[in-house]
DNA sequence: AAGACTTATTGTATTTAATACTACAACTAA
DNA sequence: TTAGTTGTAGTATTAAATACAATAAGTCTT
């Protein structure tokens, strides 16, 4: 075998992992920023993120990195695309990761931590320029988000654990920019495994909405069993 | 800032690119791999793959490599998952990117080059142990291939440019493992932007197939206008 | 306590699409 | 002409999406 360059050389690679916190409230999908207090990039809003150690595996990483910047534990990440053109990093060849993940708002309070100076949720359509390319990678994982919005139950991980119908389908409508006949929108769910809570909303100064909650147990059983198959609009 | 371990030792990861080319051909949906003529994992089979260049960018990278190993040239690739498991690559760090094309195969005619010894193609569910965690690659980015099917209308990449309607099904068939009604196929298909062909099926000993072709600019043209949207089985 | 207001829910009529199945027409090779 | 395989048409049924109207259930104000 004959390598172009010496072996050696290829281990000259950094490989990182950026975190993509997505998290619903008031009627907008949000992002997790961190404000960077270092260079490169020093005083700009950025994702989350950091450099993989030598011998760690990436789901552990992503963890690590998202709690050591945020204080977050126990999100689930999942992995999304790679980003690594040659120049994306001013000091050197660093190919990152991204990892998304989807949180509840309301369950969930991020503190800044390590080298970062500010934290702030973001409503994605309303995120200015971020450091590196990170723009970029916003913008193609949030749309891969939305793509899974349609067959996998994952909308539910951002939403409160008692939620109003209203609130789901403001999500969707937010996420794809349209709007829903209610009536009809009731309609299609109503197949999904919700359970319909005994408690209303509180504290609202109208006709207060039921509560339901997503029963994730029944979720898994139906489709392992072949009786469901989650979709919404084709 | 402070890292815990110090900077410059972070740059001591490679990153290959691993190229998943799917072909389809005698009802069977096939992958092409390598035998690998050098150690690590010298004569095992392997998904054709190689080191990325320090100033490489990702797509060009994926270009290269096939190109080298097989041969192959103007191939559409697309990104797909990353592994980077801490002990998968014997001799060091190396994490390695999945990138995924269709091809025709009856138009596509891949020769070993390089450090490849030799070269085949073998149906994905015919596909025994290969080097390094490649059934893992394998595995998982077939199972991606599939979810785009649905959505996307990808199979004609790897359909000839003319086919017949039971081409289409078988591979739809394949690939889920289903049988189809043919009437209802065919009614469902019917409104695709298929272009029906003059030309019919030779050298069968049967009553021969009208050839259909797909047609890409008025597909596109469709989607652009939002008249339609690829969907075949929700 | 009545009425204004907002939201939640039910209902119906219509259209559209998926499904299962039957029957037959077209073409080649022997 | 016949056997074999492919292609096409049609129907009856079921299920789902859509548009729209109407009513019920709460909260707040007066």
């Amino acid at each position: 075998m004959v390598y172009k360059i010496k072996f050696d050389q290829f281990f000259s690679y950094s490989f990182s992992m950026d975190c993509l916190i997505f998290g619903f409230s008031n009627g907008k999908i949000h992002i997790l920023l961190v404000k960077r207090a270092m260079e490169p990039y020093g005083g700009y809003w950025a994702i989350p993120g950091d450099l993989v150690y030598p011998d760690e595996d990436l789901p552990h990483a992503a963890e690590r990195i998202l709690e050591e910047l945020t204080e977050l534990k126990n999100v689930v990440l999942r992995q999304g695309g790679v980003f690594g053109k040659p120049n994306r990093h001013p000091q050197g060849r660093v190919i990152t990761n991204a990892y998304l993940a989807m949180v509840r708002m309301n369950e969930t309070n991020p503190q800044p931590s390590s080298w970062v100076e500010e934290l702030r949720w973001v409503p994605v359509d309303e995120v200015e320029s971020l450091a590196f390319d990170h723009n970029e990678i916003l913008t193609a994982t949030y749309q891969r988000l939305k793509e899974r919005f349609i067959h996998e139950p994952i909308c539910f991980e951002m939403l409160p654990l008692k939620f109003t119908l209203n609130e789901l389908q403001q999500l969707y409508e937010y996420a794809f920019g349209i709007c829903i006949d209610k009536p009809n929108f009731r309609k299609r769910i109503k197949n999904l495994p919700l359970t319909e809570l005994k408690e209303r909303q509180e504290n609202v100064k109208h006709r207060p909405a039921t509560l339901y909650s997503f029963d994730w147990e029944k979720y898994k059983t139906l489709v392992k069993e072949g009786r469901f198959e989650f979709n919404m609009w084709l």
